[in-house]
Parts: structure tokens; C-alpha cells; sequence
DNA sequence: ATTGTGGCCTGCCCGC
DNA sequence: TGCGGGCAGGCCACAA
């Protein structure tokens, strides 16, 4: 599903859309479109314009618009991509495989396209509705971007909470990028128990966290996919822990299913 | 403020 | 063979 791994394929593939006039808005569901704004307000702001860069914040892609003549538009455009929402650039698809998504190229799906003067579009095509449209998406609500996290952010993130560790990691507004299968690749490999108390770490165990958040994430890029972490294939009734063999525990932890291991993780 | 829960959305898979 | 229930989780609204 799309978590920070995919969102950042997306956002590469993206600036194949920069600088190319938009002659045509679709939104092919006004569900599609959140925040308050309306198919109308998102077709005014795109209509005649440019995309001018993208940039990612954990799993939201945050675009720039331009005027033709290079000035700023009045607002910025905001992608997001829900669990089974896909990017398509000139009909090229930004990931291959996208985990609990259909890989049917169904035209209902076509959530909503901007269709270039050049012929081309971009197309974002999300069978269960899932992710949205935001105009000017509010970034100060998103915590510091998982792939750049420092020391001191991760403490700033843990320190003092009760919440379980998983759902501090998995917390937008602390952290932006992780998901639910990210999560459990990392306190997997770190060897942390997802229903720790977040404030209980010690700081050899945040170091050890923040090392194995940067490596997963830094594998995942590389092999194209949230989905292709060691633990993933075990993530099943019956599934056993890929270090030591003992058959692991499925809980859920900050709402979402959570498998992981009682032997090694503490 | 923090933390937890339920709902939304719908394709897909399993069991009958 | 068709049908129905359960499941998946990012995000948001809401409750305590």
C-alpha cells in the first residue's frame, strides 16, 4: 500500500508532469475531492496552469502551481493516496505492485486526471475512493518527514507518552511516512515490542530505532515497495519469526493489525 | 491536551 | 456455481 516508499516513486514519476500546461480537469468522483473544496474550486485552480514542482511530506505529494507566464498560482495542489491509490504519469504507473489494491485498469477508477495540452495526463486511480485531492493541504499538521528524522526529532516524537510505540510511529503529526506495515518492519528489525509505552524507551533503544527506521526505509526504497519488508511474507495466520522461527503474535495496536514477534521483541 | 474507537470506502477471498 | 461475510488500513471525526 502506499506509505512513504511509494508516495516517493510517485513523486519521482511526478516531475514527468511539471511544466506542461493543463487542458483539461477531471474529477471523475467529487467524493474524491476533501477538505471542504469543491470539483469546481480544483478544476479553477488547475484549468490553464502548470504543475511547478512536487514535493513530498510523508505520504502526501504537495504540487505547486504555476501560472504560464512562471508566476505562482493562487494555491497549491495536494495528493494523497490513501491504501490503494495509484499514480499514473502518460499511462506509466509509478510503482508496479501495490499490496491489498487491484492491479485492473478499470476507467471508473480514474478518481481524477489532468489532462495536458500535450496529450499526455496525469491520473490518479484509487479503487476504494481511499485518498483525496486537498487544495493548499495543510503541511504544519504533518510531523517532520520519516526519511529525514533526527535524534532529537524521534525523542521530541517518544519522550513522554503513554501511547504504544507503534501508534507514535504510525502518528502523522509526529511522524510522517510511516504506515502500518512499516511500522512492524521496524520494531521488528529493532527489535521493539509495538505496545511499549512510546516514553519508556531508553536512549540506546531510540538510537536503535531511529537506526533501523533509516535502514528499513532505505530497503524498501530499493526494493520498490512498503510491502517488501523480511517480515511481510510471515504476516499470515501461522507466520513465524524469520530470526528465530517462533510463531508470531497477531495483535492490534493503535487500531490496525500488528504481527511481531514475543521472543525477540521487547 | 492525550489516547482510543468507529466509520468511510469497496475489491477480493474464503467458506458454504 | 453464486452468494455473503469478513478483511484490508489511511485518514478523519468524535468521545472520554
Amino acid at each position: 500500500m502506499p506509505e512513504l516508499p511509494e508516495v516517493e516513486a510517485y513523486r519521482r514519476l511526478a516531475e514527468r508532469a511539471l511544466h506542461r500546461p493543463v487542458d483539461r480537469v477531471q474529477v471523475g468522483d467529487p467524493r474524491f475531492v476533501r477538505g471542504g473544496a469543491t470539483p469546481r474550486a480544483v478544476s479553477g485552480l488547475l484549468q490553464g496552469r502548470l504543475l511547478g514542482a512536487v514535493t513530498r511530506i510523508g505520504k502526501l505529494l504537495v504540487f505547486d502551481v504555476m501560472e504560464k507566464g512562471g508566476d505562482s498560482g493562487p494555491a497549491r495542489l495536494g495528493l494523497r493516496f490513501g491504501m490503494t491509490g495509484r499514480l499514473l504519469v502518460d499511462g506509466a504507473p509509478g510503482v508496479d505492485a501495490l499490496l491489498y489494491s487491484s492491479d485492473r485498469a478499470d476507467p471508473a477508477w480514474d478518481r481524477f486526471a489532468l489532462h495536458f495540452t500535450d496529450g499526455g495526463a496525469l491520473v490518479v486511480r484509487d479503487p476504494r475512493l481511499l485518498g483525496g485531492v486537498h487544495l493548499d493541504p495543510d503541511t504544519a499538521a504533518l510531523g517532520p518527514d520519516a526519511l529525514s528524522l533526527t535524534p532529537a526529532q524521534l525523542r521530541f516524537a517518544l519522550d513522554r507518552s503513554a501511547a504504544p510505540l507503534k501508534a507514535r510511529l504510525m502518528d502523522q503529526a509526529r511522524i510522517a511516512g510511516v504506515g502500518n506495515l512499516i511500522a512492524d518492519e521496524v520494531l521488528w528489525r529493532a527489535g521493539l515490542a509495538p505496545g511499549r509505552a512510546a516514553g519508556s524507551l531508553t536512549p540506546a533503544e531510540q538510537r536503535r530505532l531511529l537506526h533501523h527506521l533509516r535502514r528499513t526505509l532505505g530497503d524498501l526504497l530499493e526494493r520498490g515497495g512498503s510491502h517488501t519488508g523480511d517480515l511481510m511474507p510471515e504476516r499470515i495466520p501461522g507466520g513465524r519469526c524469520p530470526r528465530d522461527g517462533v510463531e508470531l503474535c497477531r495483535d492490534v495496536v493503535g487500531g490496525r493489525t500488528t504481527w511481531w514477534c514475543p521472543a525477540h521483541q521487547r
